[in-house]
DNA sequence: AAAACACCCTGCCTGC
DNA sequence: TGCAGGCAGGGTGTTT
């Protein structure tokens, strides 16, 4: 599943590739992408078509393509299953390809996306899309234990929905977040404003398991690959995500899964107690 | 106002 | 062997 560090990885993949390309074309499959919503073929053509990629890169799990024209460009989210590539124009698509730029040289940068969650939309500039607007602080850049625990502190919501909010913290999803509170040795139940004094703990454990999972290239599960192609690494690494019914790596207590809002959620009920 | 929940989608897996 | 049903969880819109 894309979460930050995936989404790292694929700008890190990319952005070699791309700068200093110009688009030619655009082209759409013309089916609906996230929440049955159309690609605005138009709109991605006026700011892309002509013109030259100058950055690449990713703010909380949105990757960002930058082209000449000042702050203006194209945003992609991977929803679950999106995929973005860089390949020749006369390799086979892959099933599910939905928008394709042409670039000159004679590459495509190509978005698939079986389960459609996904979407790419033009900003003119990025930061006036309003769901960029929203984002809240990105862990490895912008938050420091202080703001974290100001952030804690105002929130009524379990820790665990609080890290999934995007508005609140960028970039995290279910995996990073069963993994952070479980370095920081908080149960996911935990109300996030008694969580406030261990904000130290918890910024600490969201850094190392997202910097752990940037340098295994990102977790895949079944669907996550990487710009070339590659599956990542850190689905070995990970202590509690999937591993219900096994020993935890601290304790040797058994990892329990349960649900709360719909998703699953892992912890050890040893070495996170309530 | 914030929190909880339903919903979009497809592929894979399980159980009958 | 075939098929129904459950599950995966991004974000958003609606309800509570």
């Amino acid at each position: 599943m894309p979460e930050l560090p995936e989404v790292e990885t694929i700008a890190r993949g990319l952005a070699p590739v791309l700068r200093g390309r110009r688009v030619e074309a655009v082209w759409g499959s013309g089916l609906p992408l996230h929440l049955n919503r159309p690609v605005d073929l138009r709109a991605l053509r006026a700011v892309a078509v002509g013109r030259t990629i100058r950055r690449v890169h990713r703010r909380g799990k949105y990757l960002l393509i930058e082209v000449e024209e000042a702050g203006a460009g194209i945003v992609v989210h991977l929803g679950m299953t999106g995929r973005l590539r860089v390949q020749p124009a006369e390799a086979p698509r892959a099933p599910h390809t939905h928008v394709v730029f042409t670039l000159d040289g004679g590459g495509e940068l190509r978005f698939a996306d079986a389960r459609r969650f996904g979407w790419v939309a033009a900003g003119t500039p990025l930061a006036a899309l309003a769901v960029l607007a929203a984002l809240g602080p990105d862990p490895l850049s912008d938050l420091d234990a202080p703001r974290l625990r100001d952030l804690l502190a105002a929130s009524r919501a379990p820790v665990k929905a609080f890290l999934l909010d995007q508005r609140r913290v960028a970039g995290l999803g279910n995996i990073y977040v069963a993994e952070a509170l479980f370095r920081a040795r908080i149960h996911p139940a935990t109300p996030a404003r008694r969580a406030a004094s261990r904000a130290p703990a918890l910024l600490d454990a969201i850094r190392a398991v997202l910097e752990g999972g940037i340098a295994r290239r990102g977790t895949t599960l079944r669907d996550y690959v990487d710009a070339d192609g590659n599956s990542g690494d850190n689905a070995r690494a990970l202590l509690v995500y999937g591993r219900q019914g096994g020993p935890c790596r601290r304790c040797g207590a058994l990892i329990r899964r349960r649900v709360d809002g719909g998703r699953a959620t892992f912890f050890c009920p040893k070495c996170q107690r309530r």
